[in-house]
DNA sequence: TCTGGGGTCCTAGGCCCA
DNA sequence: TCTGTGGGCCTAGGACCC
């Protein structure tokens, strides 16, 4: 299999190319979402000066993602927003606009599949591409499609996006890594050992933060030092799955295929509050957000066509440990009064004696609604835990 | 003053059942 | 009848991804 790895850059402003510019933090109610030009003619008309500044930010939140220039500072995707102040206080913060940003990936895609059919998700900037079957696809080692497919995204949105060609997904995504905002990189089964060796571990998709950390204190540092280990010392640090998994992908070996279609596992909602709330000193404000998410998981479920059989909740701490509980129940559901009831189970098998900076409500065991099987045979979540819940009042 | 939100997958332990 | 074993399901937590 021949597969692209593409993913695009979401900045459309011209007036801010080259600029340090962030995207995420959390707006608060009542914010505008960003400077509007006269007359109606949108953010585009905007003069630089008048786009929000990082350093005016307050408040809690993340950096979604952040132009090259603003990373030339330090600032980079998930850190925290004061954090990014400090490094570049100078940089233009926009918020993330999420009906617009699932516009222009629907965009991005339906580019796409006109032109290669075979298409998997990766979210909502990437996807992969097989395009083994695509006439022409094969040209110049695919350069000439992927220089096309490039062409096509820029001219129906504006975008630029980088693109990875490679015998597989894996050796792909790498690849695309190699020349962006705006390149293609090709990469051959043998340019394993001169072009991905020399890399870091960590360049590979699915060894994250702890994995790497790992490694580096066993002396592996590489995907070369990686590829001479043994396959049973990795098996034996990293466990059965990971460790195999780990030697295969150093020799640069992935035979998954492009999925084109997947069913949703689980959905969530899950909010971080603006300060920490107390069980109960904050009890109707933490009651309201509870039964909101509750709704709003339901609203989801039904708007996709789905209905769950498991709920739960999950509980982050002020001192940012998590806690996770969940409950099986006999039937399916999509309604929001059900998932209150059950999720307010779970919430009173949790210690709630910390305050809280998040809570969130999650829906798993999903089928689509009217494909149901019967009830279960069996119920679970029925221990001594369980049952102090049941039948007692709302927690919150 | 750190650290969002929405997902997937893996692991490990416990329980139940054949 | 008792015990051991293995598989499937559930639960909780963790790692990772965009």
């Amino acid at each position: 299999m021949d597969a692209f790895f593409a993913s695009v850059e979401l900045l459309r402003y011209p007036q801010l190319k080259g600029l340090p510019v962030v995207i995420g933090g959390r707006r608060r109610e009542g914010d505008a979402l960003l400077p509007q030009g006269p007359d109606g003619a949108g953010p585009s008309s905007v003069p630089v000066a008048d786009f929000a500044r990082l350093r005016d930010y307050v408040g809690r939140g993340v950096i979604t993602t952040a132009t090259y220039a603003a990373r030339q500072f330090g600032v980079g995707s998930a850190m925290g927003m004061m954090k990014a102040a400090r490094l570049c206080p100078q940089a233009i913060v926009l918020p993330v606009d999420a009906d617009e940003v699932r516009r222009y990936s629907r965009l991005f895609k339906s580019t796409i599949t006109e032109i290669a059919p075979v298409m998997q998700d990766r979210g909502v900037d990437e996807v992969y591409i097989d395009f083994t079957e695509v006439p022409g696809g094969q040209r110049e080692g695919g350069r000439v499609l992927a220089r096309l497919i490039q062409k096509s995204i820029f001219d129906r949105t504006g975008l630029t996006c980088s693109i990875g060609v490679a015998p597989n997904r894996l050796l792909a995504k790498m690849a695309s890594e190699f020349d962006k905002p705006n390149g293609v990189s090709i990469v051959y089964a043998q340019d394993l050992q001169s072009r991905i060796w020399p890399l870091d571990v960590r360049k590979i998709s699915g060894i994250g933060p702890k994995a790497g950390a790992k490694l580096a204190a066993l002396g592996v540092h590489t995907i070369g030092e990686l590829a001479a280990q043994d396959p049973q010392w990795l098996v034996e640090r990293f466990g059965k799955s990971i460790g195999a998994w780990m030697h295969r992908a150093a020799w640069g070996q992935d035979d998954s295929p492009v999925v084109t279609t997947s069913e949703p596992v689980s959905m969530s909602r899950e909010t971080t509050f603006e300060r920490d709330l107390h069980a109960v000193h904050d009890k109707a404000e933490l009651g309201r957000i509870f039964t909101d998410l509750c709704m709003r998981l339901a609203q989801d479920l039904q708007r996709k066509g789905y209905v769950a059989r498991t709920i739960g909740v999950k509980l982050r701490y002020d001192d940012f440990r998590t806690a996770t509980r969940e409950q099986t129940a006999c039937n399916y559901t999509a309604d929001g009064a059900t998932i209150r009831q059950l999720a307010g189970q779970c919430l009173r098998r949790v210690p709630l004696d910390r305050r809280l900076r998040l809570l969130g409500v999650r829906a798993g065991t999903l089928v689509r609604r009217g494909e149901e099987p019967g009830p279960s045979a069996r119920t679970y979540g029925q221990g001594r835990d369980a049952q102090d819940a049941m039948g007692t009042g709302q927690l919150f």
